[in-house]
DNA sequence: CTTAATTCATTCGCATTCAAATGATCTGAA
DNA sequence: TTCAGATCATTTGAATGCGAATGAATTAAG
């Protein structure tokens, strides 16, 4: 049950405003990072984070990818397209239901996961640690519980 | 001057990835209320906040308007198209420094503006109000003063 | 068994986003 | 005055990201 006056709506919505800024700040930063990461290392971000997860859970399905690092299905598709380009995957279709498709991690692809670049961009930790401490841990715990009742408030996606 | 324990390190980095991962599922809310604002009122999330940031400032160079948002000038140009192929906004060179053009807000986008939808996801208010009171003013400026840090270390846009 | 509903991957169309390259214009220094 | 650098908008090319539509395959209901 949300009771609010209108003043508190107010300072609410301005409040909304300014998170949503900082998000925005926020991706063009990793964004940014992403460009640098694709000169250095032939590789984006978001491409750096499915391997990852992909490495982490063992052969997956494009759904169960895009489940654990929160992306569509259509847009796992194309990030996938692009690691496999690259022989960073490989796709292997599910003989007892061929409706799946497993994605596992190729040698070269494990190596890269290994000496992985990171996928935040640098200063991100950094700048976290500048913070006060007390600060920190309200910023991380405060932020995941907000996505998470906006994810119930606004239903994106019934994965 | 940053001086940190590998354990701390660790701790920051776990926790970077669990903002980045909070700051993806946000996004994805916004950008599904973004195509719901599509379908319903013909205009997007980033179009409806470039509008009211136009509408804000008065007549802005393309440039100023990117600033504002936090936007490239690369992607103001191809949202102001749109605006202008809707007959919200419309271009007019600058008579004295033909290289400025300034963006103006339509009789037909002020009237969108003042009965604007609004740009935020339904509930996105309501679940910051759902948090603690506590955390809720810490959420909004530390995570500020994280964009702001991170924008310093990590040199993304010398706007 | 056949049909309907479901589930997965994919394709399609669209908008966003960026950096780099381009072109027009202005400004300041030689 | 001229010309080199700066500044602005734009174009280009690539990647991300979504929903809706499509197609293939499985499952459940009749």
């Amino acid at each position: 049950m949300t009771l609010m006056s209108d003043a508190t709506k107010l300072i609410a919505v301005n409040d909304s405003i300014r998170i949503l800024q900082s998000v925005r700040r926020i991706a063009q930063c990793v964004e940014h990072h992403s460009k640098r990461l694709k000169a250095t290392h032939n590789i984006t971000s978001p491409q750096l984070v499915a391997l990852m997860a992909i490495a982490q859970l063992g052969p997956s399905t494009l759904k169960s990818i895009g489940r654990a690092i929160h992306l569509s299905s259509s847009t796992v598709v194309g990030i996938v397209d692009r690691l496999e380009e690259k022989k960073l995957v490989c796709r292997e279709r599910d003989t007892r239901d061929r409706r799946n498709v497993y994605v596992t991690v190729t040698a070269a692809g494990q190596t890269l996961v290994e000496n992985a670049p990171s996928a935040l961009p640098q200063g991100f930790s950094s700048a976290l640690g500048a913070l006060p401490e007390d600060d920190q841990r309200t910023l991380v715990v405060a932020l995941e519980q907000f996505a998470t009742l906006l994810e119930v408030k606004a239903p994106a996606s019934p994965l």
